[in-house]
DNA sequence: TTTCGCTATGCAATGTTATAACATTTCGTG
DNA sequence: CACGAAATGTTATAACATTGCATAGCGAAA
């Protein structure tokens, strides 16, 4: 597991950091800060304090494990941890699943939107929601 | 200006609604929601609750007037109404501008991938941050 | 071994953003 | 005027996030 980039990087992956981590990882949507604080309060017997989460996600986020959906004020696993972030979330509105891609072709053409606008890209948020495949047809087979 | 809309669709374009939206277009960047809480408490000479500040935005929202700006949690006027929502917005994170713009072809990959995943587009966020010309030029000059 | 410094964590308080729930006012229409 | 719908007022609280300072643990230098 993404472990090894740590040591590699010579940084801490702590207890704390691996079980938000893996949280996020069996979830398959998008989990809220304050639900992964009740979680790791489980996990320990006693209640923890928002920083607490708060710092393990900005560790995890700044290592480009986990990026924040800024639509639902909430996290999820990266699944290309590797690229620099331009990753392109679909939302599902009915069943909050949520499914990550790569678009290199619109990267660039925003690229040449910034071109003409002399704009420096540094990150990209793209989330586009609606409803996905299995809520489409679960919807259709209920009518 | 966009009060005409309003009387077409047969809705009130009240002062409060207005004055927040004038606000916007003053601003050349997004304002926050109790930001404009402030400037309507000293426009009324009496302090307002955040209901009304979020109503106002809901109402202009839901009219194509106003976007949100989710990466800021704030509120940008939309500079095309008319158009399904499909703008991207380019955030300088050194000033605080923003500049909207369409990208048809954008648009399209983004359905192309959707098609592929079977998902349905409903709403699209697309914000790209970074630095804009007059920021990158001031610094370049300073160096 | 002690001391120092670094990193991670604990904790309390507070700041910021957003909504729920219910009361009241405003205003066009019959 | 009376009515209903829409807008606004009011209070409280939920939900999200950060600041500031204290403490613990650990490895390297003294």
């Amino acid at each position: 597991m993404a472990e090894a980039a740590c040591q590699q990087r010579g940084l801490q992956f702590t207890e704390i950091r691996r079980f938000v981590l893996e949280c996020l990882w069996q979830s398959g949507q998008p989990i809220r800060a304050y639900e992964l604080l009740r979680m790791l309060g489980q996990k320990f017997g006693r209640p923890l304090s928002p920083p607490t989460v708060y710092r393990a996600l900005e560790f995890l986020q700044e290592q480009g494990f986990v990026t924040r959906i800024e639509t639902k004020n909430a996290f999820e696993p990266c699944a290309f941890p590797d690229r620099d972030h331009a990753c392109v979330f679909f939302i599902c509105d009915q069943c909050g699943n949520s499914f990550e891609v790569q678009n290199a072709k619109a990267e660039a053409l925003f690229e040449e939107d910034a071109g003409n606008l002399g704009f420096q890209i540094d990150k990209r948020v793209i989330e586009l929601h609606g409803a996905c495949a299995s809520c489409l047809s679960s919807e259709a087979t209920s009518n």
